[in-house]
DNA sequence: TGTTAGCACTCATTAATAGCGAGTGCTAAT
DNA sequence: ATTAGCACTCGCTATTAATGAGTGCTAACA
């Protein structure tokens, strides 16, 4: 166990490298005004952390600075939650004040002001639609060869996809197609459509549809949902201005995976409700050991619907970092609740 | 006038430099089996060049690299087309080879396979909604205050936007609604909609809707195109591995214009059809200093529909890039063409 | 007269060297 | 238990010198 005093040093020191990025000497550290002490005590009981895994040297003869054990243990037991001040409020209720029903385009949104207040990179991952239950399909033909398929879920998510006509098929017969596919599967769950289609359309469609075998497949792909959710970034570029990355092959590496969406998906997929924080290694991704990201969830009611995530260095402002990030999620579950409970 | 040594010697400064992307000197130019005479007179030749315009120094006693104006006659006069090789054609034949209805895909695709196969980056401009007919209109209720309005052309774009109903309204009269604004708008260029609806069917909807006023504009507001058509990327990132990019400033401003669809739209936006080159500074943007930019154009028939580009250095290989974006648009244009003309 | 050999000069790059300063660990005194 | 003191480490910066790839210019040559 720690005592106290290590703590307070063990505080004094992230607090400092997180605002300056430089390794804290004991000397520097004698002189703030939390600390009492001479810089042969701080030195012993910096030894005892560095021991302990808390803090690390860069060199033999450096100053420490956090290990990702140390930030671990800051961000668990020392962090103090930081009020937001009145710009950023004010900035935050900016993603709420145009009247925007397109849950994507929130979500979005807040991943750019997000970037924008922070200056690290925010990744929000859109809205799930598995659940979402059928609206409406419609089958809308573009010419004699092509289609195209749109389907609306109950939360007004629009999807869509063209496909193929068989040579044969006329006006009457997609709209029959049409009226059976809806009978059959709306109010169904977005993600089981699919599957129905096989099991419990098809016969009905073999019945009814001319040309039968051709179409059903291009049915189905169409109704298959994306392999993830939609991603939307804010700041991608913001990791360049930060001295961490001031190395060309990190900077490369972070940026690389960055524009690979399905490593990022990789990265934010699994989160419980409420914020999660991942530090450096802990996100078991070479690319992001300097990096932690911090992901809050949304919400309608308590469905679980997508999250926000900041991806900055590992040196990151915790504090106003999970501020922000809580504020937001909580009002953005606040109104989609409110926009689309119980419909 | 340039006499022929000077080409030549022009020349291979440029063939070298974009090989090696270091400073070409007398010295080793002399060497070169196409060039027969002594490093002494290719100092004079270069002199002269570099009088002209043509090369560069980068220090007093350095080689020479060619400047924006070499690359220019460069392009203009010397350079020889490239044939492709049987892996690159087969590359680019993969871009059709799935059988996609969707020309959003097809073009995202064309933008990621070119950049696979250059390492620069691409970047391609959609195709053009503007002039596509509208081909239908559906308003479909979410919930007693909103519904989602969707919008299909002739070529099978769709294109949806959410929108709040009044407290009043009940099915039966938006039906009419989408009924009036087929019947009267059906046809219609996209571009011409948002105009059409106030000017032509405004007064209609007057006549028999109810809460009429409330509605237009939403509806209004649904049938506006997008400021810009959407761009697509393919390596991004592919620029950092450009030894000229190795300098931390550079690297950002371009990163950062990349980022902005804004400043891309505007640098890709006019293009004759065919192929468009910018060098450098013929960019008109401080960040594209040192990058040029290969546009070339694909349409259906003679229409012109978008742009597929490659950004890469000024020290880019032009003739390879060329020959890959001249192969490509063809092919485009003619499976596109093939595809929707006519419909 | 166009070409080339020769030479003095420039400058980026690299390696070696030294000094500075911020840091450490350890020891001994308080 | 705390602290002053001291030797030591090491990254950083500046200086210097050597190297080498390049230049421009001049004079000789074919």
């Amino acid at each position: 166990m720690l005592t106290d005093r290590q703590l307070l040093i063990l505080q004094v020191i992230i607090d400092d490298f997180i605002q300056s990025a430089q390794p804290v000497g004991s000397r520097s550290l004698s002189k703030k005004e939390e600390i009492s002490f001479s810089s042969a005590t701080i030195r012993n009981e910096m030894s005892d952390l560095e021991e302990l895994g808390f803090i690390e040297k860069t060199h033999t003869s450096s100053g420490r600075i956090p290990s990702d054990k140390g930030y671990r243990y800051y961000v668990d037991h020392l962090l103090a939650p930081q009020k937001l001040d009145q710009e950023d409020v004010y900035k935050v209720k900016s993603i709420f004040a145009e009247r925007i029903y397109e849950l994507e385009k929130i979500v979005q949104n807040s991943a750019r002001i997000l970037s924008e207040l922070t200056n690290y990179t925010a990744i929000a991952l859109g809205p799930a639609v598995r659940e979402n239950k059928l609206k409406k399909i419609q089958i809308i033909p573009i010419n004699k060869q092509t289609a195209v398929a749109i389907i609306v879920t109950d939360s007004g998510h629009v999807q869509n996809r063209m496909f193929q006509l068989p040579e044969t098929m006329d006006l009457g017969e997609l709209e029959k197609l049409a009226n059976i596919l809806n009978d059959r599967l709306a109010g169904s769950s977005i993600e089981s459509l699919n599957d129905k289609i096989y099991k419990e359309v098809a016969l009905m469609l073999r019945q009814h549809i001319n040309n039968y075998d051709f179409i059903l497949h291009s049915i189905a792909d169409t109704l298959l949902i994306p392999s993830h959710e939609k991603l939307f970034f804010g700041g991608k570029t913001n990791m360049l201005s930060q001295p961490e990355f001031h190395d060309f092959e990190k900077i490369k590496s972070l940026m690389t995976m960055i524009e690979q969406e399905d490593s990022i998906y990789e990265l934010i997929r699994k989160n419980q409700s409420g914020i999660n924080i991942k530090i450096g290694r802990e996100n078991n991704n070479t690319a992001m050991e300097n990096c932690s990201l911090i992901t809050a969830t949304y919400s309608i009611g308590t469905e679980q619907l997508g999250s926000i995530s900041i991806l900055g260095p590992t040196r990151m402002e915790y504090s106003r970092v999970i501020s922000l990030l809580d504020y937001i999620s909580r009002d953005l579950t606040a109104v989609l609740t409110k926009l689309y409970q119980g419909n």
